[in-house]
RNA sequence: GCCGGGAUGGCGAAACUGGCAGACGCAUCAGACUCAAAAUCUGACGGGGUGCAAACCCCGUGCGGGUUCGAUUCCCGCUCCCGGCACCA
């Protein structure tokens, strides 16, 4: 790898040269002795929370992604603090997780050993980047000052009831004998050993966040965030607007008069309802059929004697397989249960089926299928020979027009074979059926999130135990908030094994201890939680590190919160993100905070690919950050980094362009130390001066970097054109607008034009409207739509001077053959002539 | 399948609300400086054509239509690439 970092030309040693690293060495040196950025937290006027998402120490060491997005943060940051701002940019580590786990089992080294070592080397490269980080308040979530909190979190969900314990489904490898997050499925198999995945039942903590699914989403509404990441939680809330009915199964009674039943003794013993969810109550006189989850409780009670050894092979087959798995394979599996329920609106009895691709965990567990306006419905019908009902006739259809495919366009499509509701549109059909099955009391109307609750269990040892501990005789009892934090203990054995209980369960010394409340034995909760509960507060803890006494100061949290701005990357534009805003919301309610929403201002960084390819240890295109900054310079590198395409979209790496930035560094070092005092400046290089001021100060807020930079160059040309000497007027701004991007050199040239003050605290140039408005403008000239060529005219030309001066132009004038119908003028920019 | 984002020179990319497409940078070519090279500076640099030349013309923003005096930008219909979700009733 090293061999291909390209080197920068030049002769470094020349006396008056360029040499980033001995810049880079002192202005370092300089920023921590002076404790340039350490933010004074108690004392701001005008805080700013400038927060980046922060990484998950990796042995490998920073990553380019991970640079690119924190150098997008430092240069607003550094911006805002130019502007007058009092900036605190803090950073720390998120390293608790299977992630570090995995890794340290593989390797061999206790993640106690590993993750300390990883945080130096971290530290070591983010240090050298030139960041404006505040050092003296990072975090660490695997510290027992930080999780002691963590902790304390997990208990006020609790006492607020929104922690509970149920049994759900987990991804089980039983060679890697553990747990597996979802994305840790590939296609059924463990994505590390390929073994086939299985589903088990284990007792797991869960955090109600599906209570705050209405909030969540429309808070969404009021917040300054990149629309994508907007898009991407109300879809991942999926918020639907339907009904819930009640289809009641047969008995022995309803069944007299219906002769081609077969009803058995079980199943006339009692009556059972089955609810079901749909968000097209409107199509229910086309529901042939009902389908229950396999896990659905009320299976066995329906399913009929001669049915029951059927449905349960089924169950046991469904189970067998992975969550990931069974909900990839499209094709339609299922078992008859012998039992039948009644269609409220038909009256007509339809048989109850089971399938898997009903899921337990959305609606009522149950559908009612109706194949003729639902692709899957139809499809399952068609297997198992079920009977398709038309309901629905879009334009030129009627109810005799033969289904083919379900028809599942709702535009301009009417009710059918409905009975009095025939002839409605689809809209006022839902609503008028919803309030039919209400008045009879089958049905009502519902609101359903696809949202569900937060499972915070892990059965692993890399994590913040659950502070919970259970007695025989108390039940379940919260570890009171005086003997936080519960200190995940130093074993060696932390593998894993095939029990599905934590590695904490294994040791008796620890998990034994005495019932807070009754003093009698009792055992610790062995699960440890999810890093994204690490993860889900950490921006509250930064201004109040150092206070060991809470989680968060409330003065202080009431100054520096909510952040006024957070960068970070869309993968985590869901869980982290959304995470984040239920356990604030959680915090307000219990009056902690006074704010619902933690981030005012988010923006999604793109990502950073190279040879058009994702970086990759596999593809051997990963860029170490070290060798770039090692041969080119922090500042050199930086700025490459947020020159090679949009902030906001990424771009593609190459080893090519960085020296063209390089180039701009040296030319921006040379102007300094040749610039001269005495006489004035050139007046169109001013006017082009403020132009630049006024563009990179309107970029930089839009995190347009790579635009802002493009300007600086193109005033760089202007600025040194034919190699003329500029004066110190026309370069002293500049090196202003290049110090967000490049610190260090910024400094040192600020430092050679005479300044004992950071180049951060003398304020952002301004720029003179005016001047760099000029006092002409160019006006481009179209015939019949084809641009033929431009006038220059003064600033305050009317229409009718900008058409003399175009006419007077021989290259225009020349496509003029009669006086033109018509005239457009667009001031300042384009006069258009229809001939 | 669904939801996002994207496609512009040899390459990375600009173009703010529909108004001179290709700013800026890389690469390439030519020139200056040099014994020479590097560095630096200057110029050319989407394709095709007319002209001795200064100049000028035509085509061109993934593809096919449309709206408009004017479309990279707006509308309709596609293709391909990237990211996310994935039987959510």
């Amino acid at each position: 790898m090293t061999d291909s970092v390209p080197t920068p030309a030049g002769v470094p040693g020349e006396p008056a040269g360029y040499l980033p690293a001995a810049v880079e060495a002192k202005w370092r040196a300089r920023w921590a002795d002076r404790r340039d950025n350490v933010t004074d937290i108690a004392g701001a006027k005008r805080p700013f929370y400038a927060l980046m998402m922060f990484p998950y120490p990796s042995a490998e060491g920073l990553h380019v992604g991970n640079l690119f997005a924190f150098t997008g943060n430092d240069i607003f940051a550094r911006f805002q603090r130019l502007q007058g701002y009092d900036v605190f940019e803090p950073i720390g580590f998120d390293a608790f997780g299977i992630h570090s786990e995995n890794f340290a089992l593989k390797i061999g080294t206790h993640p106690m050993e590993l993750i300390p070592s990883n945080v130096a080397n971290f530290t070591r490269q983010l240090e050298r980047a030139g960041l404006m980080v505040d050092w003296t308040r990072t975090v660490d979530t695997t510290q027992p000052d930080y999780y002691k909190w963590t902790q304390w979190v997990f208990l006020q969900l609790h006492q607020r009831g929104l922690a509970y314990k149920r049994k759900a489904a987990v991804n089980w490898c039983p060679s890697c004998k553990t747990v597996l997050a979802n994305e840790q499925v590939e296609g059924g198999t463990c994505e590390r050993c390929g073994t086939v995945v299985e589903q088990r039942f284990l007792e797991q903590w869960f955090f109600r966040i599906t209570d705050y699914a209405e909030r969540l989403l429309g808070n969404l509404d009021t917040l300054d965030w990149s629309n994508t990441t907007k898009t991407a939680q109300r879809g991942w809330i999926g918020r639907s607007e339907g009904a819930e009915i009640r289809f009641r199964v047969l008995n022995a009674m309803e069944d007299a008069g219906s002769a081609a039943v077969h009803v058995t003794a079980e199943i006339s013993s009692g009556i059972h309802e089955i609810a079901v969810f749909t968000t097209r109550p409107d199509t229910i006189f086309g529901a042939t059929y009902l389908v229950l989850s396999p896990e659905h409780p009320l299976l066995d009670d329906v399913t009929t004697a001669d049915q029951q050894d059927a449905v349960a092979a089924y169950r046991e087959q469904a189970g067998r397989q992975d969550i990931i798995s069974r909900k990839t394979n499209k094709e339609k599996t299922g078992v008859f249960t012998g039992a039948y329920a009644r269609n409220p609106a038909t009256g007509e009895l339809i048989p109850v089926w089971c399938a898997d691709y009903v899921l337990m965990e959305y609606g009522t567990g149950a559908i009612m299928a109706v194949p003729g306006h639902d692709e899957r419905d139809f499809e399952f019908a068609t297997k198992f020979a079920l009977p398709i009902v038309r309901v629905v006739a879009g334009p030129g259809q009627d109810a005799h027009t033969p289904l083919h495919e379900a028809y599942t366009d709702d535009a301009d499509a009417r009710l059918c074979n409905s009975e009095h509701f025939d002839g409605y549109p689809v809209d006022e059909g839902k609503r008028q059926l919803t309030a039919w099955l209400e008045s009879k009391g089958h049905a009502k109307a519902v609101v359903n999130f696809r949202l569900h609750d937060w499972c915070i269990s892990r059965q692993r040892y890399w994590g913040p135990p659950i502070p919970i501990i259970y007695c025989d005789a108390c039940g379940t009892v919260p570890v009171p908030e005086k003997d936080l934090p519960v200190i995940l203990p130093n074993i060696a054995d932390y593998r894993p094994d095939d029990s599905g209980v934590s590695p904490l369960a294994r040791h008796e010394e620890w998990y034994r201890v005495a019932c807070p409340q009754c003093g009698a034995k009792a055992r610790r909760e062995t699960d440890v939680s999810d890093t994204f509960l690490d993860s889900g507060w950490y921006f509250l803890r930064y201004p109040s590190v150092g206070d060991d006494s809470v989680p968060f100061d409330r003065e202080i949290t009431r100054r520096w919160l909510p952040v006024d701005s957070y960068i970070g990357g869309n993968e985590h534009a869901v869980l982290h993100l959304l995470y984040a805003r239920f356990l604030t919301m959680v915090l307000k309610d219990a009056g902690h905070v006074d704010f619902d929403e933690p981030f005012t201002k988010f923006r999604a960084h793109g990502l950073i690919i190279r040879d058009g390819a994702k970086m990759s240890k596999s593809r051997g295109n990963v860029v170490n950050p070290d060798e770039y900054i090692d041969k080119w310079g922090a500042d050199t590198f930086r700025t490459y980094l947020m020159f090679l395409g949009p902030f906001e979209e990424g771009g593609d790496f190459r080893d090519a362009g960085i020296s063209g930035v390089k180039r701009f560094l040296d030319r921006l070092w040379a102007s300094v130390h040749a610039a001269r005092a005495e006489g004035e400046p050139d007046r169109e290089v001013m006017q082009k001066l403020h132009q630049t001021i006024k563009k990179v100060g309107e970029d930089v807020p839009r995190l347009s970097y790579n635009t802002a930079i493009a300007a600086m160059m193109e005033y760089m040309n202007v600025l040194r054109r034919g190699e003329r000497a500029p004066h110190r007027a026309e370069v002293e701004p500049l090196v202003s607008l290049v110090s967000p991007f490049a610190p260090h050199v910024a400094e040192e040239l600020w430092e050679a034009l005479g300044h004992t003050r950071s180049v951060f605290d003398s304020g952002w140039p301004s720029f003179d409207a005016a001047l760099a408005g000029g006092e002409t403008m160019t006006i481009a000239v179209q015939i019949g739509g084809k641009t033929r060529g431009s006038v220059v005219v003064a600033k305050e030309a009317t229409q009718e001077a900008v058409l003399a001066a175009a006419m007077a132009d021989p290259s225009v004038a020349k496509f003029v053959t009669g006086t033109p119908k018509k005239v457009i003028y667009v001031p300042g920019r384009l006069l258009s002539l229809v001939l």
